[in-house]
DNA sequence: AGCTCACCCTGCGAGC
DNA sequence: TGCTCGCAGGGTGAGC
């Protein structure tokens, strides 16, 4: 489900219901998740004060004065603020209960996100130390796309998506953003010339950006924070649009696989 | 090193 | 209101 916009706009809507409040309890109802949640959280956040929302690639961190929460949703993760009376459903994993009423609730069917634990002087964790730059990073730009793609063979959607150069595009974010910048999902990512790593690294900021403006993708699950969904998926120009016409040339637009995943693109205008 | 693939898990729609 | 199959927006780790 959830790409860098997701997680953003997820991290926009909870941060006023968050910040500035402190955990009255935590209640873990599902232990296994990707990796399983740490038996200490429920008694750790427990009197923890939230004092910020971060995002670095597809976490969000749930800084408090005693550590930070570091979540992952996965495919099909959710986290939601609702009043404090309701009853949980199938799949509601996790509650935090908070000092305003209401309760900060991870609702992930799939169960490949994930929770993780960061004490106070943990500077960082092994799973966020390696990261590439995110796209909205100044060093993020065509000359460094360029230059860390050099000698690449695989497909270039595939090198943009795999998290290792730049992070926080996902399937859908790379399709659309490489129709937005012209190029052939296919393209050995050693090939592209300078211009065009300008191109789309200018692609992936604006599709991103657009993307957050939007509030989201919600193709089939995808909620914010509030359980609002989003409105991308009404602009998008090649995702999920097989057999229609391209938006710029009016060709059909095609789906293809690449490593198991689909790709959507134009054979007209993408080169 | 980099590439490809299998796998983790549940739900849903298509096809029978 | 049946069954089976394929597919779904994530990432990791093994094998080449």
């Amino acid at each position: 489900m959830p790409e860098l916009p997701e997680v953003e706009t997820t991290r926009r809507s909870l941060e006023p219901p968050l910040v500035g409040h402190r955990v009255v309890s935590a209640i873990v109802r599902d232990r296994r998740l990707r990796w399983p949640v740490p038996d200490h959280l429920e008694h750790t956040l427990t009197g923890a004060a939230i004092v910020a929302l971060r995002r670095r690639a597809k976490y969000l961190l749930i800084d408090t004065d005693r550590g930070t929460l570091l979540v992952h949703l996965g495919m099909s993760g959710s986290l939601t603020v609702v009043p404090g009376t309701r009853a949980p459903v199938k799949h509601d994993h996790v509650d935090i209960v908070l000092d305003s009423g209401e309760t900060l609730r991870f609702h992930d069917p799939r169960r490949f996100g994930s929770m993780h634990w960061l004490a106070t002087h943990e500077a960082s964790h092994p799973l966020l130390a390696e990261l590439a730059p995110e796209p909205f990073d100044d060093v993020f730009d065509g000359a460094y796309l360029h230059r860390v793609t050099r000698g690449r063979s695989a497909a270039v959607k595939q090198v943009i998506m795999n998290g290792t150069l730049v992070t926080g595009v996902g399937n859908i974010y790379a399709s659309e953003a490489l129709h937005r910048a012209a190029i052939n999902p296919r393209t050995r990512a050693g090939r592209l010339s300078r211009a065009r790593c300008d191109r789309l690294a200018v692609a992936i900021r604006e599709t991103l950006g657009r993307a957050i403006e939007l509030g989201g993708s919600s193709l089939r699950d995808y909620v914010d924070g509030h359980g609002n969904a989003g409105e991308f998926q009404s602009e998008s120009a090649v995702y999920g649009r097989e057999g229609l016409a391209c938006n710029r040339c009016g060709e059909t637009i095609r789906l293809i696989r690449q490593g198991a995943r689909a790709t959507y693109y134009c054979a007209g205008c993408q080169r």
